[in-house]
DNA sequence: GAAATAATATACCTATTGGTATAGCATACG
DNA sequence: CGTATGCTATACCAATAGGTATATTATTTC
């Protein structure tokens, strides 16, 4: 397509493939056959590169995980829909979600940290909102959103990167034994 | 005290801080109060100043671990002092939990995830050997240690990454939170 | 005491980094 | 037709990267 599309496509594989800080402008233009100002022209600096490859995946994200987090009164079902929309998003985004992933732990004050930051908050609102509207039919997670909202994001992550590394798939097995887990713990 | 220790030091605190591949060996060297090569005759290279920060690190988790995760036929007992054994680790080096957490899910070929790939395949195989064990008195986890051993590193993972970024504390309320909602989920 | 070895510093290397000054070419607009 | 604006390339910049050649000092060993 046009220029631009392929420098984020081509930027968002090397960034997921050899990290963000080591991946070089040359490398990205050259790769992207064009030439650093066209790169300079359309983002301003790498790390306006960066914040963009966020804004637009994300985005993209959010705008799958909103319908699927909305709360039927079937907490179960809606936590399966929600892993489900980030299987099926994962799955089409391998290494956008390579990359985002690298950044969730890494320091508050990085370039993909700050870039990501943002975003990362509006999932775990989605989350919280529900976790909060559930509470009204479960007294027992009454002001848990937070932690509840946060472990289980961290438990679809360390899925989905068990994934990306190639020791699992992410089929409804998976969602199945994750919500299970997450609702009733390795007991049940 | 000496030169070596002061280096492994000052670098882990800055890897941490700024990321392994933003901070330059001089910045460390500067820290350290030292000059390049006293840095090169210890460790070789900037990757083998890293190699000796995991080893040296990972030892002592360990080494703490290993007797915390002895099964002892009460499987809650068992995770709970495991949960403590790294919570109490995370607290006294916050900048190296920190750190090996960025290479947690960072690419696989990168520096940071070579060095600490090996230390994390040692703390996955003793959680593994635990779940199998327990499975004699728990039939339904049968075949399931891989993915149990990671989701609970991965849950222990995302409360000390919740606290390193001050939206929780470390305490024992945090540790039986997090082993009753990994064993019974959210529901109990 | 001499010789070897470990530890340290000054000064330097080449390659690459993110970023830009200048200019050319295209298309759209008056 | 002429001008303005968007897009692209060549060639360049200063700064910094990881790493080292050489020399000096401190310590150990014989």
């Amino acid at each position: 397509m046009g220029n631009k599309e392929d420098i984020l496509s081509v930027a968002t594989r090397l960034f997921a493939a050899k990290g963000y800080d080591v991946v070089g402008i040359q490398e990205i233009v050259d790769q992207a056959g064009i030439s650093k100002p066209t790169m300079y022209h359309y983002f301003g600096s790498k790390n306006g590169l960066l914040v963009a490859i966020m804004e637009t995946n994300f985005r993209s994200l959010l705008l799958e995980l909103s319908p699927a987090a909305v709360y039927s009164g079937d907490l179960p079902a809606t936590l399966t829909s929600i892993v489900k929309a980030y299987f099926r998003f994962a799955l089409r985004n391998p290494e956008f979600y390579r990359l985002h992933l690298a950044f969730w732990f890494s320091p508050p004050s990085s370039d993909g940290f700050c870039a990501a930051k943002e975003w990362w908050e509006k999932q775990q609102q989605l989350l919280e909102m529900l976790f909060m509207l559930a509470a009204n039919n479960h007294g027992n997670m009454k002001n848990r959103q937070r932690i509840y909202a946060a472990t289980f994001l961290g438990t679809i992550n360390t899925f989905i990167a068990f994934f990306l590394n190639g020791y699992a798939e992410l089929d409804d097995n998976a969602c199945h034994s994750l919500v299970r887990q997450f609702s009733h713990g390795i007991y049940s």
